[in-house]
DNA sequence: CTTGCCGGGGT
DNA sequence: ACCCCGGCAAG
């Protein structure tokens, strides 16, 4: 039924799916070829990555691209998995799950996540950007040279690695037939960006193991072999490879670090309408609304609380309440804002309030506690306001783009950027029916949330968010500007592209 | 139905 | 490289 419409555009064989293996699990690998039941069922016989086995399944039994989809799935424990933490994609198991919350255990914590996030193979996107983005990032900022060939360098991840990830494309059901990165049934020793990825895979995964055998089942007291095929551990499952090349070891996919650079220039949203825009695509990716990591390695004595402060220009309202913060921004800044309800835009989300204040998350010790109840942290000046230092804006991405870093359409030399149109027609405008007639606000929003993506760098108090924009809150070019002024959209857009103008 | 956009194709 | 668009997933 649902299988495939897309199968009969390309070719199924090579499709990369997942498929249950007899403990339950789902364990990676490909089609290898399909066949038709007596019955004249469908059915697919799977190559697993591990080890080459086959079996047959049938599409029901699948996940993957033109199969179903994880979020029909109930992932047991000890699934292995991919979500995307601070911006890229690690590799975990699945500690428990109830409803629609994953709980994975990573490396050395574990996160939550909602099923809809998590991979049961690794993303397409992942492989691709991984391999050239992080190629080229990695290149600059990793210390090491590339030929260190056993570099044992200690896993820094989750540290707090402001990642580059251009955007983010997470979702999509599961599965990637990512054409490219071949399987491979050895060590894939062909990615030349392999050096310390080779190591720390085999770290982090030891490290999983071991912490899985130690807070699951003490199956194994020597090294958590099977562990992920715990009975019998059938001679061959196809994921009981750790050691093995086991393509699940993410082959190319390297953990280098990203570029420690960003400093996020944000300069000072000295107004909610015209903040520096970021001139394209959303320049120091900001990671609030993305991944946040559930459990911060010091979760110790040390409760922390969120604070929301109010970004309006001159006003310094914070509040540890939500809704309290909301109505200041309501009352105080939005007050009298009819908010345009056209015709033809049935923007429902009015929570315009949502822009004019960020939330973080400050660290009380339990003896600041009632002075930071009253006061929640200070706000330091160094966050919002920061000098507007045009200097170095990360800004590599997409191709197109000329890198006046100023505020696009208000410069008058600017002719054509894809940041933003170039010129703002503040009188009368475009052959536009609803755009026009609360574009202000529009654009308003946007530029605010794109100008503050608040701490990032380490060194403020972070920010999470995690507002999972779902889907119907992710406004791009198209929804933004409407059909009608197609011209309006980003490069991207147009091209049916990832807009590179309004990230999230 | 609409949006966002991947993957593939054309020039 | 630039551009276009089929078709799909998610809503
Ligand atoms: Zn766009």
């Amino acid at each position: 039924m649902f299988s495939s419409r897309r199968l009969a555009k390309r070719s199924i064989i090579g499709t990369r799916v997942c498929a249950p293996w007899s403990d339950g699990r789902f364990y990676p690998g490909q089609i290898q070829s399909t066949s038709t039941w007596p019955n004249g069922e469908e059915v697919y016989s799977v190559i697993f990555d591990g080890d080459g086995a086959t079996k047959t399944f049938r599409d029901v039994d699948l996940i993957g691209p033109g199969f179903h989809t994880i979020t029909s799935t109930a992932l047991k424990r000890g699934q292995k998995v991919f979500i995307t933490h601070q911006g890229r994609e690690v590799k975990g198991v699945v500690r428990m799950m109830n409803d629609d919350d994953v709980q994975i255990e990573l490396d050395d914590i574990i996160v939550h996540r909602r099923l809809e996030e998590v991979r049961v193979l690794e993303s397409r996107r992942s492989a691709r950007l991984q391999d050239q983005g992080d190629q080229d990032y990695s290149r600059l900022a990793d210390v090491h040279p590339p030929s260190e060939p056993g570099k044992k360098r200690t896993v820094s991840h989750v540290i707090d690695v402001p990642i580059p990830a251009p955007k983010q494309r997470r979702s999509k059901g599961s599965a990637s037939p990512s054409p490219e990165m071949e399987m491979s049934p050895h060590h894939g020793a062909k990615r030349r960006d392999e050096e310390d990825s080779y190591d720390n895979i085999m770290d982090e995964r030891t490290a999983a193991m071991v912490l899985t055998t130690l807070s699951c089942s003490p199956v194994s007291p020597v090294f958590p072999m099977g562990i992920f095929t715990e009975k019998g551990s059938s001679p061959n499952g196809p994921g009981s490879s750790i050691g093995s090349s086991g393509v699940w070891g993410m082959k190319g996919s390297s953990g280098s670090p990203s570029p420690p650079q960003f400093s996020l220039s944000q300069s000072a949203p000295s107004g909610p309408v015209f903040g520096s825009l970021p001139n394209d695509e959303g320049l120091s990716m900001d990671s609030s609304s993305e991944e946040e990591e559930d459990l911060q390695p010091k979760r110790k004595r040390m409760s922390t609380r969120m604070v929301f402060k109010c970004t309006w220009p001159g006003c310094e309202k914070v509040s540890n309440i939500r809704s309290a913060m909301e109505h200041h921004v309501r009352n105080e800044h939005l007050k009298g804002k009819p908010k345009p309800a056209v015709s033809s835009d049935s923007d429902s989300s009015d929570h315009e309030e949502e822009f004019y204040y960020t939330e973080e998350e400050v660290s009380v010790d339990t003896v600041t506690r009632t002075f930071a109840d009253m006061y929640t942290s200070s706000q330091d000046p160094a966050e919002e306001k920061l000098p507007p230092s045009p200097s170095h804006i990360p800004d590599h991405d997409y191709p197109k783009k000329s890198s006046p870093m100023s505020i696009p359409w208000a410069s008058s030399d600017n002719s054509e950027s894809d940041g933003f149109p170039a010129s703002f027609p503040s009188t009368s405008g475009f052959p536009v029916s609803s755009w026009q007639s609360n574009n202000q606000s529009r654009i308003t929003k946007s530029a605010e949330r794109l100008s503050k993506p608040n701490s990032i760098t380490g060194s403020s108090p972070r920010s999470i968010s995690s507002h999972k924009k779902s889907r119907s809150e992710v406004k791009k070019c198209r929804k933004v500007y409407g059909m009608e002024n197609r011209d309006m959209w980003c490069t991207q857009c147009k091209w049916k592209k990832a807009c590179s103008r309004f990230m999230d």
